[in-house]
This record gives C-alpha cells, sequence and structure tokens, in this order.
DNA sequence: AAGAGACCCAACCGCGCGTGT
DNA sequence: GACACGCGCGGTTGGGTCTCT
C-alpha cells in the first residue's frame, strides 16, 4: 500500500530556495494566509512541494523569527527544558519565541552539547559523565567523521553504564581515533580531568530544573499540546 | 596562497499522529 | 475498524563557509 508521495517528485525543486521563490512564498501567505500546505506550492506557482514551502516559511521567513545568537540565557533555558522533555524540539522552541525548532536541534548539536561534555554532563542523559569515560571523551563536532568511523563496539565504563551501542546514540561530540578509543580534548574547557571539576555542574543542574536528581519524568508542570 | 579538515545550518526524508470518510 | 490523507516532528545530510597548517 503505502504513503502515497506528497507531491510530484520529479516536478519541484528542491535545495536551496531563491530570492524569487521566497517572495511569492511570502506574498501569498500574506494574502491567504497559513494552511493547506498540499495545496499551497500550486496555489502560490511554485515548483516546491508542501512540505518544503511550510519548512521555508516556519524557519526562515516567518516575520516573528528572531535571527542571531542565543543568549547565555536561552542556553540555559535549552538544556533545562531538554532535561525535561527529551528531543522534543518543537516543545522547547515553544517556550523560546521566536526561536524554531530546527534552529534549536542545529543549536543544540552544535554548541550545547560541546558545552555539556565541556561540563562533565552527557547531554543525553543530563547526568555527569562517569570520570573514567569523561577522560577517553573527545569535542568533535563533525558528525560525519564519527558516524563513517563504523563505532558499534561498545566502550564502558566500570559500571556498565554508558555504552555506545549503536551510531544513533554515538554523540556526534565524540571522536573514536584508529585504535577505537577516545582522547579528551582540551578545546574549549581546558580538559576534565576530575571529579570535582565535574559534579559541581551536577548540582546547579538539579537545582535549575528543580527536579529530584537524577530525573525521573512526572506529571510535567508543563503544558504538553 | 592553497589545500584539507572542521564547523555550521538550511533543507530533505521518513515516520507517526490526528482526522475524515 | 480500515483506510487515505495532510500535517508536524525528529533525525540526517549536503554543501557553503571558516579555520588551520
Amino acid at each position: 500500500m503505502g504513503r502515497s508521495p506528497c507531491c510530484e517528485k520529479e516536478h519541484t525543486n528542491k535545495g536551496a530556495w531563491t530570492k524569487e521563490e521566497d517572495e511569492q512564498l511570502i506574498n501569498y501567505i500574506k494574502l491567504h494566509g497559513e494552511g493547506c500546505w498540499r495545496s499551497l506550492p500550486k496555489a502560490a506557482g511554485l515548483l516546491r512541494c508542501g512540505k518544503s514551502c511550510r519548512l521555508r516559511w516556519i524557519n526562515y521567513l516567518r516575520p516573528d523569527l528572531k535571527r542571531g545568537n542565543f543568549t547565555d540565557e536561552e542556553d540555559e533555558l535549552i538544556i533545562n527544558l531538554h532535561g525535561l522533555l527529551g528531543n522534543k524540539w518543537s516543545l522547547i522552541a515553544a517556550r523560546l519565541p521566536g526561536r524554531t525548532d530546527n534552529e534549536i536541534k542545529n543549536y543544540w548539536n552544535t554548541h550545547i552539547k560541546r558545552k555539556l561534555y565541556s561540563r562533565g554532563i552527557d547531554p543525553q542523559t543530563h547526568r555527569p559523565l562517569n570520570s573514567s569515560l569523561s577522560s577517553t571523551v573527545t569535542t568533535c563536532t563533525k558528525s560525519k567523521t564519527l558516524l563513517s568511523s563504523n563505532v558499534n563496539s561498545s566502550f564502558s565504563n566500570t559500571n556498565n553504564e554508558l555504552r555506545l551501542e549503536s551510531k544513533q546514540s554515538v554523540s556526534p561530540l565524540m571522536k573514536v581515533n584508529g585504535a577505537g578509543s577516545t582522547q579528551e580534548s582540551n578545546s574549549s574547557s581546558g580538559g576534565v580531568s576530575s571529579d570535582d571539576q565535574v559534579f559541581p555542574q551536577r548540582l546547579n543542574l538539579e537545582l535549575s530544573i528543580g527536579l529530584p536528581f537524577p530525573y525521573q519524568p512526572q506529571v510535567s508542570p508543563i503544558n504538553l499540546k
């Protein structure tokens, strides 16, 4: 059976949007409003699929978007919300006016993960990296480098708490060298060399999220849509 | 100056969910 | 209940730009 394609691929443009396409989309939405993305491209005279139009509008063309760097406050808010919500980027974005889920997701993957690693915190669990493990972590943001390096063996710490089991669970911030071991980067943090340097961040996280550590998901005070 | 590697982000893809028939 | 459809989400990728050697 299968789902019907969202558009006729042979008659649609792909890749970067041109100024003319942007203007067509903006003008159409100004006149008719958002919605009915499937029929919008045809109505607007665009050779794009509806999904592409929607993404372009939401992530780039919307007038209420806040462009520019994230502030420290936004950083901390994202970290805290991620601790509560996980990779629910749309929910996180809903609490950051002017930011999009895509933008936050990119920012998380490129900046915040590194920031948390430098603090000795596992960005997925928001728990401290084991000291023996953290000594093997390096910060590398080239995900392609890692994912092509065929990491599927577990590298375990003494408690077997954290393992690299599949490429999906491997952080793009971690790079494995030729021998399958990793090295700590000194780039941004100067390196985390002891538990004493790791655990203060754990305390900060607990306090800022205001939930018991480790966080056990319960009924969230935030209204999920 | 030039090439290589790292970084970043816009855009794409596939899937799940909600709704209507 | 089964199916079709449209929307929205999260993961991933392509390629432009920046930085280093």
